[in-house]
DNA sequence: GAACTATACGGAGGCTCCCTCCGTTTAGCA
DNA sequence: TGCTAAACGGAGGGAGCCTCCGTATAGTTC
């Protein structure tokens, strides 16, 4: 699942050219919708990927579908990240490495998803339904390996760590600063080192 | 406060044909609203009001702000209705009838204030406290009413019963039948007359 | 490595919408 | 009846949306 190869479900795979506009065209995109939110002009999205209309609209022929991808997209490249992480770190590291970084998905998330919601309604849901398993996966192979090795305590499933997690960015409100919300999440992730008695 | 002399805050009066062609845009914005949502174009709205597009910015120089006075407009005008009501048929029976109408207002309350609150934000707030105020009054003057005269139960209060009614609409879903929410209306207006042992 | 074709590119063009500006019209007054 | 402040309205410039189609190129075949 590397950056390479892209496929939208399983039509004939994307032509290298093809593949890279797109990749950059949801690069693009997530750097405006984190600036400015969902209502940004597409052509500027094209011109900031350096790429015309046409290749926009050809990859993405509606905005909802933009923001249904880079969403998909922000997860995708969040759980790469985790197998990463969980390959080159202790597993406790690579465990707070990794929440450390669901942080910022977490910010971004907002606005992509509410989006989704109001325009989609119910049929956003399978869309939810993905991530939501994806971030399972993910997150449960780092915790459990953290916990297998003993140095996070074995009370807690992962989506209840993502929950404190986000709750944690939630309660920081919109402020954009990062430092905001640095010490409660400081304080989620000794939590879990914290080795409740028996 | 007839439909004549409109006055916003405390400003010279409007001019008979500005007041006139305010009116006319109020009304056309309305039914597009409950049509399309407020993402219509304003052109089209001033189109439908027979009227330039610079009348209707001269007006309402933002999308915003013509929302907001439609919302506000609907619920003077609901309220007007009370006063009417209430002078021309007996207290039950015009409590029950401004209800119904409360019924519609709220059917449309939920796309302005939606709009409102994501637009404004905490700005929206003395919007939500006049409307609160207004309905406030009129609702006990039709209530108490019926309640001086014993054909209705004396022991709930104004907002007990708007908040019941407005629950019956958002119960009844988006569906745009209003026979959706007979029945379950009916309920709640008859559960008005009924008159608890003491 | 040359030729071929399916695939993809990109931006001009037609449309709608936004909002402003200003010459024209008219309500209200004396 | 005339005067003037107030209001009208739509042309026009700018921007965004999306489509269409002539041009370019990746990948394949010989």
């Amino acid at each position: 699942m590397g950056p390479a190869g892209v496929t939208t479900g399983s039509a004939r795979p994307l032509r290298a050219d093809a593949a890279r506009n797109r990749e950059k065209l949801l690069a693009a995109a997530r750097d405006m919708f984190d600036e400015a939110g969902t209502d940004v002009s597409l052509e500027e999205v094209a011109r900031r990927a350096g790429v015309g209309v046409g290749t926009l609209y050809r990859n993405f022929p509606t905005r909802i579908e933009l923001i249904e991808q880079v969403y998909r997209h922000n997860v995708d490249e969040l759980c790469a990240s985790g197998d990463r992480l969980r390959a080159a770190l202790p597993p406790s590291e690579a465990l707070e490495a990794w929440l450390l970084e669901f942080v910022a998905y977490a910010a971004s998330k907002r606005g992509l998803a509410g989006a989704l919601r109001s325009a989609l309604g119910d049929g956003a849901s399978t869309v939810f339904a993905d991530v939501h398993e994806k971030l399972q996966t993910s997150g449960s192979a780092l915790l459990g390996a953290a916990q297998a090795e003993g140095t996070v305590r074995t009370d807690v499933e992962t989506m209840d760590v993502l929950r404190a997690v986000s709750g944690v960015c939630v309660a920081a409100g919109d402020s954009k600063d990062p430092a905001a919300s640095r010490l409660p999440l400081r304080l989620v992730l000794d939590g879990l080192r914290y080795q409740p008695a028996p």
